[in-house]
DNA sequence: AAAACACATGAATATATGTTCATTTGTTTG
DNA sequence: CAAACAAATGAACATATATTCATGTGTTTT
C-alpha cells in the first residue's frame, strides 16, 4: 500500500511473505498421514527397508515408494542399500525436530 | 499382508494410518506462506482488521479473506465483528500450540 | 437514502499433490 | 543365466489447494 504525503511516497513496511516459505515448505513436507506413518516408524525402528515399512502400512508398493523417493529428495531421509534392500533413515535435521515437537505439543 | 501357519491366519498388526489424520490436518492447516504470515502477524499484535492484516502483507483482499474463512472454519482462528471491521484473533487451541512449537525447535 | 467502506462469497481457473497402473532397474538365488 | 525379489520410475489420472475476478452484504458516513 504506497501513500503519498507531501510529495513523498511513503512505502508502509510489509512483512515479506517469502520468510515464511521455508516454514511453509516444511509444514507441507510432513502434512501427510502416509508420510507421517514413515516417520513414525522410523523414529521407533532407526532403519527399516520399504517392504517393512510396507508391512506395517496397508500402503501400496509404489505409493510408498513415491513418498520415500520425495522425502529423500527433501532431506527428510536418507536411504542406505543393503543388498535387495533398500534401507530408510530419518536424516537428523530440521524435520525431525519439528515433528517432534508437534507429537509433544499434542491436543 | 497376511500369512498362514498351521490353518491359521495371521494377521499381522498394522498401523492405522488414520491415526495420522488429524496431525496431516492440522499440518496441512498451517503450510502455507499466507496463512502464517496471518497467524504471525496476530501472534504479535493480539487482534487485527482485515485491512490492518493487508496492509502488512502485500496479499489481495480477496484471498486473505479466503484464508481467514478458512481458518476460522478451522478453529485457527476467532472473529469479532466491531462497526465496519471483523477483527481476528487466534484461538487458544491445538493450532498455536503447534506453531509455538515449531517456531521454537527451529532449524 | 445514496455513497463509501470493510469484508465475504461464489464461480472459474490455475497449480500442486496424491494415487494408480504398468513397466523398468538392480540384486540375489536357484 | 533365468526366475524371483525389492524397489524405483514415468505417465496418466484424480483430487485438493490456491488464486483471481466480479459481485454481494452489512455498516457507517454524509
Amino acid at each position: 500500500m504506497e501513500m503519498e504525503k507531501e510529495g513523498v511516497i511513503l512505502e508502509r513496511q510489509k512483512i515479506d511473505r517469502s520468510q515464511f516459505e521455508e516454514a511453509a515448505y516444511i509444514l507441507k513436507a510432513l502434512a501427510n498421514e502416509t508420510r507421517l506413518c514413515v516417520i513414525m516408524q522410523l523414529t521407533q525402528a532407526g532403519e527399516k527397508s520399504v517392504t517393512e515399512l510396507m508391512e506395517q502400512m496397508d500402503c501400496e508398493q509404489s505409493l510408498l515408494s513415491h513418498h520415500l523417493t520425495d522425502m529423500r529428495a527433501k532431506g527428510i531421509l536418507r536411504c542406505r542399500r543393503s543388498g535387495k534392500n533398500n534401507f530408510y533413515s530419518l536424516s537428523d535435521n530440521r524435520f525431525t525436530n519439528v515433528l517432534k515437537c508437534i507429537m509433544e505439543c499434542g491436543d
